[in-house]
DNA sequence: CTTGACATACTCACTAGTTCGTACATTTTA
DNA sequence: TAAAATGTACGAACTAGTGAGTATGTCAAG
């Protein structure tokens, strides 16, 4: 049988209150004590359970490609029990979109750059924003199947609208310190400049099949990863300075 | 019988062949002076009708979104046409991306860059990939629906991966000028500089919606394609001579 | 510290509706 | 009249969702 670990650091801040996640800590630890006899109540690892297994079938089917049976047949639980936490297939997939926000800004949050110079914060800034595509194919095809799907989901929960703004304001005030300095010449946009960074870093993800495919060449490969890191990161840096 | 081969040798050939096409544009005139009493047998105009209503269909609903039924009714014709012609749900999705693909061969075929100063012959380039892109959101989306897909349909279809290699030779040309005539100091990788150009242009249209919900920004607006234009351009030339 | 009532977590089997695909009949064209 | 093109109606399989009852854990009262 496989276990799964019951990790999950951030995720239930939203579904759970603190008093609520404390009793479900204690009773975690009770139920690990008696694992192997019989049936054992355990919901916070049964829904994670669902979430990760969802996840998968959803990234690589699309939302109506997925199949609900599919996933109730890869968790440790029942179709029933999908049904019980998330509602519907929506529900579940729309939670699983969440979840995967939610996972993304817990790593961008800290990124102290202020006390860099313009142009070097910049490249971190690029670097993270490169690696966190790239470390998270997941997150890049829910986007893309959200998008084929107008964005419906996106639009009803605010959890998710209210994040990347944090971003923008990251490259504005990189942005005014570089021409304040005079290292950069050119007064963009910060939106601008962040759709032009994130553009290929997605791209390379999302496309990768088709590109791959069409010109035979592997975007996974080191090698190719690093070139195309120093390129666009000089792409952004001499723009902004011509 | 079916007219369908399972190689598909027959369909798309016998569709497109030059022979043909005079015949059936024949056809199309005398069909067109009886139009209006009962059935006509007009076998190009139906399947290109059901083509129409298809791509309207995978592009706004993916390929298991898709409904061979709904399709079916948004035609003049019915479903049992559909079956006839493409054989399955899956031979009208490869024919639609096929259509797609050939489409944008003749629009890509000739650009006469060569006798172009080489800043100015990529500035053109950029510039028509960008409009391309604009322009055939169907495209687009249909190229993000085949890497969701892993590009498993595209795989099959030679048509499809011996295309898009010209530009990489257009591309190519065109940096080995201006690295000659001293205009670009960067030696770059063409295949690099498709993707930093595509890349772009591609996300703004095929991410359109979570960015326009996530920054409440209209990518369609005339100002902003503009300023966007403008800046892929700079960025890729500004790259190129640092 | 036991009991039993209650809430939550869970199981099993089932269904209503959908969806791709086809058998069969018919009409048009060459 | 043969072959190609088309319309109608239907079915088998799949799929999202549910009804109804069971197990487990909690907690308060005896």
């Amino acid at each position: 049988m496989r276990k799964f670990d019951v990790d999950n650091s951030g995720v239930h801040d939203a579904r759970f209150s603190e008093n609520e996640r404390d009793a479900t800590v204690r009773a975690a630890l009770r139920m690990a004590a008696k694992r192997e006899n019989g049936r054992k109540n355990d919901p916070q690892r049964t829904q994670e359970n669902i979430l990760d297994v969802a996840t998968e079938e959803f990234t690589t089917h699309g939302l109506a490609g997925g199949r609900v049976d599919a996933i109730a047949e890869k968790t440790r639980t029942s179709k029933r029990m999908i049904y019980y936490y998330f509602g519907s297939k929506e529900g579940l997939y729309l939670a699983v979109l969440e979840r995967a926000y939610r996972k993304i800004r817990t790593l961008e949050e800290d990124l102290q750059l202020s006390n860099l110079p313009p142009e070097q914060a910049l490249r971190v800034l690029i670097s993270t924003t490169f690696d966190h595509d790239e470390t998270n194919p997941d997150f890049v095809r829910l986007v893309s199947i959200e998008n084929i799907h107008h964005a419906a989901h996106m639009l009803r929960s605010e959890a998710i609208r209210d994040l990347n703004v944090s971003v923008i304001e990251t490259i504005a005030a990189i942005l005014a310190r570089g021409v304040a300095a005079g290292v950069f010449v050119r007064t963009a946009d910060p939106i601008d400049i962040h759709m032009l960074i994130s553009a290929f870093c997605f791209f390379r993800v999302s496309n990768r099949y088709t590109f791959g495919t069409i010109f035979r060449r592997d975007l996974s490969e080191p090698a190719t990863m690093e070139r195309h890191k120093g390129m666009i990161a000089d792409a952004v840096i001499s723009y902004l300075k011509s």
